[in-house]
DNA sequence: TATGAATGAGTGTTCATTCAT
DNA sequence: GATGAATGAACACTCATTCAT
């Protein structure tokens, strides 16, 4: 593939992210993607088979980031506390930071008709590897990691995506919230 | 003069939670929602202006019904540990009980382009004032309102729509998460 | 009929008027019609058959209603001069006056899906009989009655119906045309 | 990429004016226009950006055509009475051999809801400025334009488009009411 | 008489997709 | 590879009209 067709896949997964969270999936188009993304809708079909695959495709793709971005931030001979923390706050700065992705994302995952896949995704488990080994080290309570996932992430997600709420009274929150998670999970 | 059917408008929003979850938003159009609800496309204008505002109501009515479970269930007399057993199991059941409406409510409210409004809703305003009761009362931690609701109820809803887990692994997840969950509220 | 009823009928007729004008054919539904008419659809199919039997009866009412006006004006011991003028003005005058009805019979007469019968009305009847009698005494030239009112109307109407010319514009052409029309018509 | 087929819109253009004449703007949908245009309605849409504007592109682009005509057959060279004669001519044959392009003219400018532009055409001002040069040069009164062309044009096409009437019988008001226009405009 | 509920048939329009270039 | 033309099928919605009261 040349350069410059890099740049029109990339132009209609920016297109597909923010029309989907402007108009719903309901109201993204293949023809207002184009038009937004600056291609004929037939060039869509060049790079995507069909709309759906493309949706699933964009979707993979964003949905593997963010644990790369909490692994990255990590490291192993961090304590208890401090792992806690750091994890807590980069998810928390991720949505900050890639709220658009974010949000699509998070869409494609709550609707039944396109996210219902039960197959685990590579990041995935490269954090339960993670926790795994965190729990052996005695670093947290040894509590399946389904669970840890789920008592970690959704408080913060549902504090950052709020839009109610002001910046300073989240980060507030957030701070709160940490100090319930760690006593919640730390030995 | 003829009276308005209940019946006929029950059809159309038990059709309309069954097409969202099967189809999405995206695939729910009126003419689906009319043929199963065993009327004409026509007759679902007379019940409600258009399709945004069906949804909208919907939702609306929907979204109240699960506060209004949560809170037949508790009494003022418990203790955090009880509270909080029965506050995490009675959530988790009314999902599992309700399963369709829940995944209905969760999908309308993932979706920036329908639930975009920050209006509380009277039956969190009811679950707060409760909290504060509690909190008052010292039965669960000085913790902000949101906070509290983020911790119990988020981790809960991730094990309870979780369809690639059978059942008696969900209870015992359930199980442990509450015990996680009261070692970060209770005092 | 009681008076009521009357009145409601009224209250149609006006709707469709100002409905038709404003939206043309096209956009004038039955239940506009009776939203604006303050009655029930349903009420509309009391007074009438159905739709073009209700646009054809007010059609029919309201086109004879200028030649009863000008025939009210005309007396039989005018001169030329005097006649043509007042002929003209009332004319010009009546337009004026009754804006909407004139332009609701003159939009219903140019669609030829709707007024397409030769039946002679009875206004026109008079009016001809009118003429032919000016013309046996010598006021007016012996010009087929069809001409004559081709070339008396026609004009006035182009004039008054025109949205973008000032009134006083207005009267300026009407002076002048008048005179054009003597000099046309008169021995 | 495929090119747009001239030979398609020209059938889109002609369903338009036939199915007017037929059944009224009101009867003339684009399924029915596509049908008749031989193609799908969507095909419509490449042509046209919506209904009314495709009314509009259409009327607009044969209200112009008269004026072409009318002034083709004149010179200026004539004297007033062949001037005269040629235009009223002209503009009866015009009407006869054009009847469904100029009833769709006519019925659309009678549309309030439609034609409701002040913008003066292209053509007229042709015709004005044609008109001015005569007046200057004696040929024809020193009338207002608007004036000059509603006495020429208006009894003209009230006897032309009139369909209860002979075209032998047409023919005489025609000789006739040019005689009664050249005594009106002629000095 | 009067009405709101109900509807089959239709509206204008957009859809995802394919075709021809 | 890239595209605008083309389309059958579907969309949300409104229509004129009838029905039950």
């Amino acid at each position: 593939m040349r350069k410059k067709d890099d740049e029109k896949q990339k132009n209609i997964k920016e297109a597909v992210i923010k029309l989907t969270l402007k108009e719903g999936f309901h109201g993204t188009s293949i023809s207002k993607i184009a038009r937004k993304a600056g291609v004929s809708p037939a060039t869509v079909y060049v790079y995507y088979e069909n709309k759906e695959i493309m949706l699933q495709e964009i979707y993979l793709e964003y949905s593997e980031q963010v644990f790369n971005h909490l692994l990255s931030k990590v490291r192993n001979d961090m304590d208890g506390k401090e792992l806690t923390e750091i994890l807590l706050r980069s998810y928390y700065n991720y949505i900050q930071e890639n709220e658009e992705i974010f949000r699509f994302v998070d869409q494609f995952s709550s609707c039944p008709a396109l996210a219902n896949s039960c197959g685990e995704k590579k990041g995935i488990k490269d954090l339960n590897r993670f926790l795994d080994e965190q729990k052996k080290n005695k670093v947290i309570k040894d509590v399946h990691n389904y669970n840890i996932i789920a008592i970690i992430f959704s408080p913060i997600k549902s504090i950052a995506i709020n839009h109610c709420i002001r910046e300073e009274e989240k980060l507030k929150l957030l701070k709160e919230i940490i100090t319930v998670i760690q006593s919640a999970l730390l030995l």
